[in-house]
DNA sequence: TCGTATTTAGGTCCTCCTGACCATAAGTCG
DNA sequence: CGACTTATGGTCAGGAGGACCTAAATACGA
């Protein structure tokens, strides 16, 4: 009844992971991206990622991914799954399916050049929404960029973006930068330094280039964020980008 | 390099999909298990589920699934992915990757026992947590029951859970078995009414066996709930239920 | 040396939302 | 009719957030 099935019900099939790594640089929301060093999709850009490999979690592949493709071990960043897509025909290869995931880190180095991978370089992510990207990753993007919009609101990941020590000030610049619109720079702080945990200070303080000294901050161990950060800039009341039919 | 690896990286994997399914009966919180009847772990309690088919993309395959072993058609509830478990050893038979999905409905009907459940029902969610679940199933249930109450805050899935039309205080109930502690019914009903297109008045009403009749609503066209239902009972500012290594 | 520009830090007012109540309405049951 | 139960609606105080405004601390230029 079933083709390509094997005697016990299962089908063959490839697995991969393929990685939404967002950084914060030049105060714009920068999205890793590789050329395609071989075929299928040849030459056109895509996410990094690769095949789960034997004895591997699937976040163990997602790390070891992000480690060849940027050069930096997980444990610095944020990681998390996105969705997994499985659409019969993404892949001209076979029957493939994907374990999207998601990681935001502070301003990342150049990456290199990886083993499958022609070139990497970071990419402005209204460039990259506009660009043709290779199998379904164009989709994974955008709801890679739901998710962490989303994120902000809720959580504390924003710090994720920062290097630590930061200040509110560079805090609330990947608010802005994520979100595209201005915060009220006064409410941002009252919010921030009034939420429990949110934000530890360190006593010390950076003088920047110009203005005032503004003073120093690590994450605290806060996870969540009670009440949420307020994104009320027009945009409201969109459907929610999560997944299946329901 | 890699053991089981084919010629060009792949390594051979079956794909499942699992189900997490959720409903309110007798005022508490269920979910559907199947007695397995067949090995691995044949005669233990698992999550209904099975492999994803060759033609079939994941949404679909879960569709599918839930309609033999429910009898329902899923386009009467909601349905999304919750995430995708993939530990080497998680399955006795070789490398099996599973997309696990949360389904949630109203007061479904009893189950027909499925074509490899030898049967099907409804458990408390309280008992199935500690019982012995197939595979990693007991997490995925956790991770599910994690996910169903975070999404009450903030968006409006509690509707799912009832039958239209419905009175606020059977959408209360829904808030009250899934979080555990009950809600102020005064406040419930202005912050539910209040809030834009959550429920919409049908204009009749319903006399119970005992107490004044109550209005009957139907679902509104929001999905996302802004400002979120507060959730302040004590067990608050745990560690949040997502994904990897961070 | 003294303003000026710039950025941080902190305060004020007002409005809306929520929690904790209380009061009333509209049924059923004895 | 009166007791009970549930639904509906109102009040009041406290907290959080949006829209401001003021002061502090630095670099720079006249």
């Amino acid at each position: 009844m079933n083709r390509a099935l094997k005697h016990d019900g299962t089908m063959p099939a490839a697995v991969t992971v393929d990685l939404v790594i967002f950084t914060v640089r030049a105060a714009a929301l920068h999205v890793l991206l590789i050329e395609r060093g071989m075929p299928p999709f040849e030459g056109e850009l895509a996410l990094p990622g690769g095949y789960v490999r034997a004895g591997e979690d699937l976040d163990q592949a997602a790390l070891r991914e992000l480690a060849e493709e940027t050069g930096i071990n997980g444990h610095e960043l944020h990681l998390e799954q996105l969705r997994t897509f499985g659409a019969p025909e993404r892949d001209p290869r076979g029957r493939t399916f994907t374990v999207a995931y998601l990681a935001l880190g502070p301003d990342l180095p150049t990456p290199v050049a990886g083993t499958d991978a022609a070139t990497a370089c970071w990419v402005p992510v209204d460039v990259a929404l506009s660009s043709e990207l290779a199998f379904d990753h164009l989709i994974i993007l955008k709801e890679g960029l739901d998710r962490a919009r989303a994120k902000l609101e809720y959580t504390t990941v924003a710090a994720a973006f920062c290097r630590q020590p930061f200040t509110i000030a560079d805090l609330r610049r990947v608010y802005e930068v994520i979100w595209g619109f201005p915060l009220d720079p006064s409410n941002f702080r009252r919010k921030v330094t009034k939420a429990a945990h949110f934000v530890e200070p360190t006593g010390e303080s950076r003088t920047p280039e110009i203005g005032r000294p503004a003073a120093l901050y690590r994450r605290g161990s806060a996870e969540l964020l009670f009440p949420p950060m307020p994104r009320s800039a027009d945009g409201e009341h969109e459907v929610q980008p999560s997944a299946a039919t329901g």
